[in-house]
DNA sequence: TTCAATTGGTGAAATATTGAGGAAAATAAA
DNA sequence: TTTATTTTCCTCAATATTTCACCAATTGAA
């Protein structure tokens, strides 16, 4: 019952004002100045439900919109500042999601929150981001509650970057993982430029995996992808 | 469960028809001529509810409206004589909880008081009440009701903010807390003011839990957890 | 085979986070 | 008021993490 939602905008009173009128209803609200930090922060650990804003520093809403989407179906609500978004935002065509036009009344938005979460509880009384706390691939767990991965029962000690880094490719582990959607969603925006941090990070990981029977394979030219030794990467 | 109530209002046929219909339910009823007079009582003796009307002499009801929300998330009802008010309270994004439109039936408004109430405890209630006034981790026991802790049967002489800390991290056995949320909860500000005072909690109260065979962990870059000795949190 | 682009390994530099101790400030008690 | 307690702030040191540079190894294509 205790749903976990969002918030990304970069204007503090906004910020506020929801998460007042959200927590008076019960719900557990989560802060944060930009898309990006939200969806760092969103891989590691999801939520029920995301309020986006459209225009933020870094990347805008749309674009956390559409990363969001390729790994989870959580509803989304999109804040706008002007009617053309609004218009760009119905042509999307974004099925369980919806948006406000600001200035917007903040109890009509928790109606909408509240009827979001009432049509879910109708479809199916199960949550699947937020209940499925527990990622498995092979011998690796990662318990996205605690924050911990082990590997064969033991603890591994990850770093904030492995720990998101191993967290997306295994909820991404039926495909192989561009390198540039890494660098997009663990790094964000300001990694334009041509780097290894990625290449680094998932160099560390397989240090600390090698007894694994599962690994991070390259793609070549492309970027990573979690195998097996079924898997015969070899292709 | 004696409930406060606070009124604001210049007519005092209004004050004293609230009055006798919220004081027959059992509330306890301050009336005031003026917003200022009220947000004067209020700073140095906070109440449950606030019903404030919108004109009144001296600064008016949007005005207080303000005031307040800077120091408190109190419900607020407001009382507005033009129906262009009512479009404004919608429009702004005020953090009030509702409104009415005069002349108004007392009786809902009675009803919307109840309700907020109603909302208001079943979100402690989820806290307090339900999961037992008795928490327990490892050989670390806190009774709620009693506000005291023990170690290994021996009391612990914790102070406020470390008493609000073990608690909250105890309730959160299950998963790590981040350090915005500690900030959040105990301190109560959202903004990531750069700040230590969580980890300085921490820091004195992991010097008298040493003992224990509890103990608070670092999730590095993210916040703290309660683990054991089985735990094994790696690191 | 040869070449250019890409990737991996080593290690060290640059950054970031946390912890310890104590001083100052705020709060409560006497 | 003074005194004691609690909280916050500050500085610095200790770690932990991330990034970078350099070069060797690998890969895919001509």
């Amino acid at each position: 019952m205790d749903k976990v939602i969002y918030i990304a905008d970069d204007d503090d009173n906004i910020r506020n004002l929801l998460k007042s009128f959200l927590e008076r209803e019960g719900y557990i609200i989560y802060g944060f100045p930009t898309g990006d930090d939200l969806l760092k922060e969103f891989i590691t650990n999801p939520c029920d439900l995301i309020i986006l804003d459209v225009m933020m520093p870094g990347r805008d809403g749309f674009f956390i919109l559409t990363e969001i989407r390729k790994i989870s179906n959580v509803p989304i609500i999109m804040l706008t500042a002007r009617d053309s978004d609004a218009d760009y935002i119905e042509g999307l065509n974004l099925g369980s999601d919806d948006y406000f036009t600001k200035p917007f009344s903040p109890i009509k938005l928790v109606t909408k929150v509240k009827s979001i979460f009432a049509r879910l509880e109708a479809v199916n009384s199960i949550n699947v981001d937020a209940s499925d706390s527990e990622l498995e691939f092979a011998d690796i767990k990662i318990n996205r509650k605690t924050k911990s991965a082990t590997l064969k029962g033991r603890e591994l000690s990850l770093t904030p970057n492995e720990y998101t880094l191993l967290t997306y490719l295994m909820i991404n582990s039926d495909r192989a993982v561009p390198r540039v959607e890494l660098l997009d969603k663990i790094w964000g925006y300001e990694t334009e430029i041509e780097t290894r941090v990625a290449d680094d990070t998932v160099k560390r990981l397989r240090k600390k995996i090698v007894d694994s029977d599962a690994k991070i394979s390259t793609v070549w030219g492309y970027g990573f992808r979690l195998t097996t030794s079924q898997d015969e990467p070899g292709e």
